[in-house]
DNA sequence: CAGGTATTTAGAAAAAATTCTAAATACCTG
DNA sequence: CAGGTATTTAGAATTTTTTCTAAATACCTG
């Protein structure tokens, strides 16, 4: 189930960060690594589990990786919430 | 920002799934560990982090601590989801 | 091909989260 | 008040996550 897979990743605050970047436009690594204090390394790091849960997805140009945003995920999750609302069936307490 | 604590909470599958318990209607600690293969310490720590995360709310009655969902914070992660699907000048229209 | 830049992988250390048992607290009922 | 049930807290063990440094890989350009 990749959706608990989502979940995880939109729960580090840096993750949030980079897809709140990625909203402007695709990003290479370096790029998203400058706005952070992290090494280059740990920037690899949370790229992966965002790739992991789908949440990017990444083009190869001359000699940079760019990410950019796959919202296509973020409907499930949507969904998910939403439901979560809109369940309400009352039926009245016990 | 509770913000931060809400997708943590939402992070694990467990406290999900007493979220969708609550879905029904309120729940006691002790009904909702009939649900699941774990101790009530670890029940009462996971409805203490949803607690924390605004996510549900309690109210008693008799012996028993009632649990119930807030849909309100919900609210505000679906604004931030789509607003990193609608991007900056959001146009949204629903 | 050689050298350079961009990014990832490996492995380990540190920090955080999850779970348990045991004990404590809270509250109800008779 | 005493005894009982419901739930939480404390503390420790285990697992998972995050981060780093160092090294490896990938790919470009001259």
């Amino acid at each position: 189930m990749a959706f608990a897979e989502t979940f995880k990743a939109l729960s580090d605050p840096a993750r949030r960060q980079i897809l709140e970047l990625l909203k402007q436009g695709p990003l290479s690594a370096g790029e998203i690594g400058a706005s952070f204090d992290m090494t280059g390394a740990t920037i690899s790091y949370h790229l992966k589990i965002l790739k992991q849960a789908d949440l990017i997805f990444e083009t190869r140009k001359k000699n940079f990786i760019y990410y950019q945003l796959n919202t296509s995920v973020l409907e499930e999750i949507m969904l998910w919430i939403s439901g979560l609302k809109g369940g309400e069936s009352d039926a009245e307490g016990k």
